[in-house]
DNA sequence: TATTTATATAACAATTACGTTATGTAAAGA
DNA sequence: TCTTTACATAACGTAATTGTTATATAAATA
C-alpha cells in the first residue's frame, strides 16, 4: 500500500547505503569509483545501488558504458515527513501518567 | 557502526509498526490495545513492540500486569536529520553539503 | 574483429525477519 | 489458594537480505 517508504526505510536501514548515499552528495559517483573505496564486492555495490534506486533515493543516468548514479533527494521526503510528524509529538509524560492511573481507578 | 540508526530505520521500514507508532501518537496504550486493532496475532504485536523499543522509538512503563508503551519520539531525531540533510541537498548547493558529509558523525 | 572495461545478473550459503501456535510468568480477583 | 488476565517467550516454517564467486552483456579500444 505505501511500499516506497517501506522501501525507502529498509533502505537507508543498512549503513552501506547510507555510506553510499553519503558518497553521492559529493557528487555523482559511478559503481567502480564506490566499489573502490568500500571493503565488499561489485557485485554488492551494485545490488546496493539497485536498492537504492528501487526505493527512489538514487537515480541512474547512462554515459557509455559507465552508469553514473546520483542521488535524489526529494525521494526521502515522504520519509521525511513521517519522521517529522513524529517528533512533534511530545508526550507529557507526567500527564500522560497520571491520565493512565486515573482511568485504572475509575475502572475499578 | 551507528547501531541504533540501523535498527530505526529497519523498525520503521515496517508498516505494522508504522502503524502502532501512529497509534501511540494518539495516546499511550498497552499490547491489547493494539493486538485488538490489527489483524495479526498478540505474539507478533509484542515483537513489533520490542523491535520499536530496542530501537528507541518507543518505551514502556508497568502499571499492574499491564504494560503501558508511550512514543519516545527524540528517538527518531538521529534519523530525522540524516533525512532533513539529505533532502536540502541539491547538486549545486554545496553550503548544504558539508553538513550532510558529516551528519552521522557528529551524532554518535 | 578481438579484447578490455564497466556493470549487471545468476547461483549459492548464511543470517535475519515475520508470521504462526503453544506455553510460561506474574499480577489481579474470586 | 485457584483462576483469570495481560503479556512475554519458545519453537518452527518460510521468505527476504547480504555477502560471495562465476558469468553475461554491452560499449570502448586496439
Amino acid at each position: 500500500m505505501n511500499e516506497l517508504l517501506d522501501l525507502a526505510f529498509a533502505a537507508l536501514a543498512d549503513p552501506t547505503r547510507r555510506a553510499i548515499l553519503r558518497r553521492l552528495a559529493k557528487g555523482e559517483a559511478n559503481v567502480g569509483d564506490i566499489a573502490e573505496n568500500f571493503p565488499i564486492s561489485q557485485p554488492a555495490i551494485s545490488r546496493h545501488l539497485k536498492v537504492l534506486e528501487e526505493a527512489g533515493l538514487i537515480e541512474t543516468a547512462r554515459v557509455g558504458q559507465s552508469r553514473p548514479r546520483r542521488l535524489r533527494p526529494e525521494g526521502a521526503e515522504q520519509a521525511q515527513r513521517f519522521l517529522a510528524e513524529m517528533a512533534s509529538y511530545w508526550p507529557d509524560r507526567f500527564d500522560r501518567l497520571e491520565q493512565f492511573l486515573d482511568s485504572e481507578k475509575d475502572s475499578k
